[in-house]
DNA sequence: AAGTAAAACTTACGCCGCTAGTTTAATCAT
DNA sequence: ATGATTAAACTAGCGGCGTAAGTTTTACTT
């Protein structure tokens, strides 16, 4: 075949094959040859529309910060926006979570992802908060909810009862695998309360 | 060559290149024939000695967290504890992070990743938090550590400053990669302060 | 109508993890 | 002491990887 009359490649057909991939059996399941093949087509033919599987990848990574709900920054005060919007955040990556070791690099230049960077990163800012504490803030959110999407805590652990003979402690460990969402979201949600709730008083204690 | 007279290889001298490559030149460089060639011999020789590559890496990786120091939890109050073993763990995967990414997936069988784990957990529980509590603040400890040392939050912005005449807020973010140790530590030990500080509340408003 | 660009193709290079089978030395059992 | 077994290196090779190069045909531009 050489060029078709109808295209059978797009952009966008690509990064949603490629999507569907991640999603479905993982990172290291995506590669030019596979993908090409689930949309019929060489592998190779995918560089006409992609420089690199890197640009492909990083086409996926944005396209799943894209379902991240930002409109919350323009509405409420800034603690009730940080909770709902790393909420939301964490929810799309959860549905996702294959995907998260790329977006725990940064945006770098991702459009949506400095979208996402911009817009909470403003809100803070317009609140009040010095830029560079509203740096760190972000760095700090980003930290939570990418620390907690890359990995299961309660997954973490071989279910192998024997393993834990020598760790007494842990002897409930390979339990932990049957409420893993559970405990997971739990562990998220603890951590999102003392985070906004402390950064309150300090911001109540410095407007005082 | 044949079987040598004095064996080539050790578990220990090949998970030492391992690191020492891992190190310095990230995860993707460690394949099984350059590190063979680093250590003198070809690459199928390594699996007389590890039965895959993902175990070579795994050892690495225990090798790492053998040096966070877990001393402390049998010496400090939890709090105490809980702070300076979080800041030596943060320490050491900020001079190795590029093996970050297999830690995040917890301890799995590491022995070493076991062993904090019981110490932390160990500790909490002795000093009367309720297990699942005690669950929730390894598994946020963990998204803290983890998802701080996974990558740079400001290294994770692309330095080319025309990329950010969309996004007004942003304009100082290709100069946060001139002072990136001191953002993200910042964010880091914000993260912590907040954390335990609001975990030593709960656990006061608790006993009282 | 001619010229150019686009989108598919085939072929091929140098990497990858790993398996299989071979050789030789060291170690263990009788 | 010797014979058998195990250990630790080797070579050869399989199937897969990302991607560069060059080819063909179609579609768009002038």
């Amino acid at each position: 075949m050489a060029r078709p009359k109808q295209a059978l490649l797009t952009r966008e057909r690509i990064v949603a094959a490629a999507g569907t991939l991640v999603d479905a059996e993982g990172l290291e399941a995506l590669s030019v040859r596979r993908l090409a093949a689930e949309l019929g087509v060489q592998g190779p033919s995918l560089y006409n529309h992609f420089p690199t599987k890197a640009d492909i990848v990083d086409a996926v990574a944005d396209a799943v910060v894209e379902q991240v709900d930002l409109s919350v920054f323009g509405e409420k005060p800034w603690p009730e926006a940080l909770r709902s919007w790393a909420q939301d955040y964490h929810g799309v990556l959860t549905e996702h979570p294959n995907i998260v070791p790329v977006l725990a690099q940064g945006p770098g230049r991702r459009p949506a992802g400095l979208a996402m960077a911009e817009a909470v990163f403003g809100a803070l800012v317009d609140a009040g908060w010095p830029p560079a504490r509203a740096t760190h803030i972000g760095a700090l959110m980003r930290y939570l909810v990418t620390g907690s999407a890359l990995g299961s805590f309660a997954l973490g652990f071989d279910i192998d009862p024997d393993l834990y003979d020598r760790y007494p402690h842990l002897h409930n460990a390979p339990r932990l695998a049957a409420h893993h969402q559970a405990v997971d979201e739990g562990a998220f949600n603890l951590g999102l309360d003392l985070l906004i709730n402390g950064l309150l008083a300090q911001f109540e204690g410095t407007r005082r």
